[in-house]
DNA sequence: GATTCGTAAATGGTATACAAAATGATATGG
DNA sequence: CCATATCATTTTGTATACCATTTACGAATC
C-alpha cells in the first residue's frame, strides 16, 4: 500500500500536477490522455512490455477510442510504446543497448545544457539548483533513495532549463523521459550512490564558477557513470556495455 | 514548371523513394499520411505558417479525417506543425531564435556522431562517405547547388548513421527534418561556400584518420558557420544571434 | 461611419459504426 | 499424442456522423 502511494507520486515531469482524471478545460482530450499515458507508463501501472488494448483502455480512462488512438500515435512518436500493426500497441522495453545508446545521447544533450547554462544562467537559477543539490543531500544523508532520485532528476532538468534553448530542452525531456523507468529501477539497487554524490558535487563547483567546458565534461562523465550503474540492473550484467 | 520538378525531387529523408500516393501493402494510412506530409511541407507545398484544412486536405489525399488527424498529431510531436486546440493544425515556421536553438542542438548531435563514427565506422562506411564528399566537390564544381545541398545532407546523414547509436539517428534526422526548408532556403542564397567545402574537406580528414575529438569539434563549428549563413537569409539579419 | 452584437457557416473534437486482419480455440487427420 | 487446418472471436484500422467551438459576415445601433 505505502509502495503504491510512494510510486504513485512518481512523474518524470519533476512538476507536481494532479494525476487522476482532471482534465484542463478546454485541453484537447488527445493531449490530456497522452499525459496520463505518460504517467501510467513512468509508475508502471503500464509495464515495460505489456501489450495495450485500446478498448478496454478507452473504457478505464473514460474516453472514445479516438482520442486513445491519437495518444498512442504520439507516444509511439516519442518511443513511449512500439506501434505493430494490426497488432496494436506495447509499451517501449528499451534492451541495454538501447539504453546505454540513450544515455550516451543524454550525455551530449545535459554536455550542451551545462555549457549553456554556465553562459547565460541567471544568479536566481544557479541559486535554484544548489538548492536543490542540498536537497540532495539531504536525501542521501537519510538514505531516502525516492527523495533523491526525484530531487536527482529536477537539477539535471533545472541545468537544462537554464540553457535557454527550448528544442534543448524538449529533447531532454522526452530522451529522460524514456529512460525514466530503467533508472528508477537502477536507482533503487545503485550500490555506488557515494560515487553519485561526489560528481554532483563538482558539478555544481563547475556550474557556480561557470565554467561551462569543465560541467560540460562532468555531466558527459556523469551519465557515463549512471550507464555503469544501470547496465548492472540488466540481467545479462549489460550486453553491449564495451565501446 | 522546371522550378517544380527541381523541388519535387527534395526529399528530407535522403532515399529515393516515390513521393506520389504509392502506399506500402499493409502499411497503415497514418503512417503512410504522415510521410507524403512530410514531403509536402519540405517541398512547401504546405508552406510554413499555412493553417491546415483537414477536410480539403483529406479529400486531397483521398483518406478519412481520422488517419490524417493521427499523422498531424504525429508531426506535432516531431515539430514540424503546430496545433492549436479548435482552431486547427498550422506549418511550423520556426523563427530565428528557434533555428540558432535547433542548430546548435543538431551541432552536439553530430559532434557525437562524428565521434562514434570514428570509433566504429567500418572502412566500408567511411569509403562511401567519402564517395560523397567527392560527389559533392563535383556540385561545387558545376555550381549546382541542389545536387550540392541534396549530397551535402547524405553526408552529414551517413556520418551520424555511422556512429551506430539508432537513438541518435533517428533524434538527428528528427531535429534535421524541423530546419530542412529553413537550410534549402539559405543554401540557395549562401555566398560563403567555399568556406562550406574547405569545412568539409577537414570533415573528411578527421573521418579518415579517425580523429573522434577532432571531427567532433569540426562538425559542431560547421553547424555554426551554416548558423552564419542561415542567419543572413531572415530578414532581419539574425535576431538572437549573439550568445 | 464605426462598432458591436447576433446569426450562420465552417472547422475542429469526439464518439460510434463498419470492415479487415490477427489471434486463439477447436476439431480433424496423421 | 502431436501437428495442422479451419472457424469463431477479438482487436485493430478506417470511415462516417454528430456535437461543440470558433469564426466570418451582416445588420442594427450608437
Amino acid at each position: 500500500m505505502s509502495e503504491q502511494e510512494t510510486v504513485q507520486t512518481l512523474d518524470p515531469s519533476g512538476d507536481e500536477r494532479a494525476p487522476g482524471a482532471a482534465p484542463a478545460p478546454g485541453e484537447p482530450l488527445t493531449k490530456s490522455v497522452a499525459n496520463r499515458l505518460r504517467d501510467m507508463i513512468a509508475q508502471d501501472a503500464l509495464p515495460a512490455g505489456q501489450r495495450v488494448r485500446e478498448r478496454a483502455l478507452a473504457e478505464q480512462l473514460q474516453v472514445s477510442r479516438t482520442p486513445l488512438r491519437e495518444a498512442l500515435k504520439v507516444l509511439a512518436t516519442e518511443g513511449l510504446v512500439a506501434l505493430y500493426p494490426n497488432r496494436g500497441a506495447v509499451v517501449a522495453d528499451p534492451d541495454p543497448g538501447e539504453v546505454r545508446d540513450l544515455l550516451q545521447l543524454l550525455g551530449v544533450l545535459e554536455a550542451l545544457g551545462g555549457e549553456l547554462a554556465c553562459a547565460r544562467a541567471s544568479e536566481r537559477e544557479l541559486g535554484e539548483i544548489a538548492a536543490l543539490h542540498y536537497e540532495m543531500l539531504a536525501a542521501y544523508a537519510r538514505k531516502d533513495r525516492l527523495t533523491y532520485f526525484k530531487v536527482n532528476q529536477k537539477i539535471h532538468k533545472a541545468i537544462v532549463a537554464a540553457s535557454g534553448n527550448d528544442s534543448l530542452i524538449e529533447t531532454h525531456q522526452r530522451i529522460n523521459a524514456r529512460l525514466y523507468r530503467v533508472r528508477y529501477r537502477s536507482n533503487s539497487r545503485n550500490t555506488k550512490w557515494n560515487i553519485a554524490i561526489e560528481e554532483h558535487e563538482s558539478i555544481l563547483a563547475a556550474l557556480q564558477a561557470r565554467d561551462g567546458a569543465a560541467l560540460s565534461n562532468i555531466l558527459r562523465d556523469h551519465l557515463g557513470s549512471t550507464w555503469a550503474n544501470v547496465s548492472e540492473t540488466f540481467d545479462d550484467g549489460g550486453a553491449g556495455a564495451g565501446g
